[in-house]
DNA sequence: TGTCCTATTGAAATAGAATTTCAATTTCAC
DNA sequence: GTGAAATTGAAATTCTATTTCAATAGGACA
């Protein structure tokens, strides 16, 4: 199975883009945090290897990574977008713990089924779709 | 079974706040209309029957219901806060169309005890939660 | 290597919605 | 009626997301 920087890689060849000293340390960083970040969080995460790289860049490159399906972006309660790695992973819902800020991520796939039940039920084809469970979590109880 | 006139009225009794005319026509077209509205589009409607009303006070107003939880505030794709009535109303999930923007209320009650059951598996305390599917509706296909 | 063309970058500017400020007005309690 | 508190709308501000732009870097090719 290929790696995310393989597959970012092939896909900024596919784009005639370049694959620059920038862009490999947000991805390295993106992809070592298993975390859902924002702009920027990432772009602290990322200043602290190297102090020159501009938030548009981050910026610039979540949306490549999204464009390229390496990445998602979701958001939970708040009004600002976070990433998430969405390769070489399930999808997946999330359980958003209220008190903590915690996101746990899970998968059922009997849910999945009763879903894609639903939909057709209405005649609808899902695309993709999002489950966010919202409460308290096991340790804020 | 009270409406959600009465129950305003009592939430703004409750919290030492007054029922303006202003308050009271924008409750009107909010629970009238069955839509998912943003501010501006509510404010839109508002607008129709009172030219001198504020968008400030509709963006004020729904922000009281929403306290009150007689609306909820929902967000589908795009980066605009939407509101939709959450009084009298059973929970439900939504089926919205990437083609026509259609939005459909949906509901299954296997669905909503699968999700209790991933919840305790994971000892998480649910409150509230939410389920979008994006596809394509029926009529767009 | 030098040259041309295109991609990339970061700072600053912009856009656009959400939210706050503020002075004027209204409403309520007395 | 009078005073205190709530309400309102316009304008200002804040906060992200996004675009613009001039400078730089990189690749292709002679």
């Amino acid at each position: 199975m290929k790696d995310v920087n393989e597959a970012f890689r092939q896909f900024l060849k596919q784009k005639n883009l370049q694959l620059t000293m920038q862009r490999q340390l947000i991805v390295d960083e993106f992809a070592k945090v298993k975390r859902h970040l924002s702009v920027e969080e990432l772009y602290d995460l990322v200043k602290k290897r190297e102090q020159s790289i501009g938030q548009v860049t981050v910026f610039r490159t979540l949306k490549l990574l999204a464009e390229a399906n390496i990445a998602r972006a979701v958001n939970f309660g708040d009004k600002t977008v976070r990433y998430e790695l969405d390769f070489g992973t399930e999808h997946h819902d999330h359980l958003v713990c209220l008190q903590c800020g915690a996101v746990v991520e899970v998968f059922d796939p009997d849910l999945e089924k009763l879903q894609d039940k639903l939909c057709s039920k209405y005649g609808f084809s899902p695309d993709w779709h999002r489950l966010e469970i919202f409460g308290t979590c096991k340790k804020c109880k």
